[in-house]
DNA sequence: CCCTGATTCGC
DNA sequence: GCGAATCAGG
């Protein structure tokens, strides 16, 4: 593979999007995240700014002084960092339902969840749902397309609306959901198993 | 261990 | 110019 101008143009897209050297090689293919890290360098945008933007680093001159603004560049796009939701558009206060063509539509439920169901206060650990209760305030929020083989893909939130997520803290294991998400995702179904229901 | 970007240097 | 190997973190 050879750096044709689509492909610099991609790497320049995501790189300036934040994605990871390693998440853009996935995208073009042909390369590794050496390759694409390469040729991020040689094309002096090291630094992921696309023009401006970056906090900068306060340098240990404190200096009470304003700030230069160098005129260089004003107008500048400026592709601001944004999480990117990926799927979801932000989401506005349209309790409207978009346009569903089933003619006797129920709920708003998505039939296919293929995700683990949340945890419905039934058998589990309460150590482990508390667990998961403080992980989830740490979740990071992932969108689908940020998801990748080590990364929890636990859904927090209503996917029907915009308040929907992934969990995203590290699966270290081959997992597919963090350490606290895989407690409550397969209980080992046996304890209590005779709840002589 | 997983991951990140940065650098080097033979090609 | 290219990128694998390596380095230096998190």
């Amino acid at each position: 593979m050879s750096w044709t101008d689509e492909r610099v143009e991609l790497l320049k897209k995501m790189w300036s999007e934040g994605q990871s050297a390693s998440q853009i090689a996935k995208e073009l293919g042909g390369v590794t995240r050496n390759a694409v890290i390469g040729k991020v360098h040689r094309l002096g945008l090291s630094n992921r700014a696309g023009g401006a933007a970056e906090p900068a680093k306060p340098e240990p001159k404190a200096k009470p002084e304003k700030v230069e603004t160098k005129p260089a560049r004003p107008a500048e796009p400026k592709v601001e960092e944004k999480p990117a939701p990926a799927a979801a558009a932000t989401a506005k206060p349209e309790p409207a339902q978009p346009a569903t063509p089933s003619p006797a539509r129920r709920a708003i439920i998505p039939a296919g969840q293929p995700l683990p169901p949340q945890p419905s206060a039934n058998e589990i650990d309460p150590a482990a749902l508390a667990k998961v209760g403080e992980v989830e305030k740490h979740a990071k929020k992932l969108g689908l397309m940020e998801l990748t083989e080590r990364t929890c893909k636990w859904p927090i939130g209503d996917p029907a609306t915009e308040d929907f997520w992934f969990c995203g803290l590290p699966s270290q294991s081959g997992k597919p959901y963090c350490e606290a998400h895989v407690g409550v995702a397969f209980q080992p179904m046996s304890s209590r198993r005779d709840r002589r229901r």
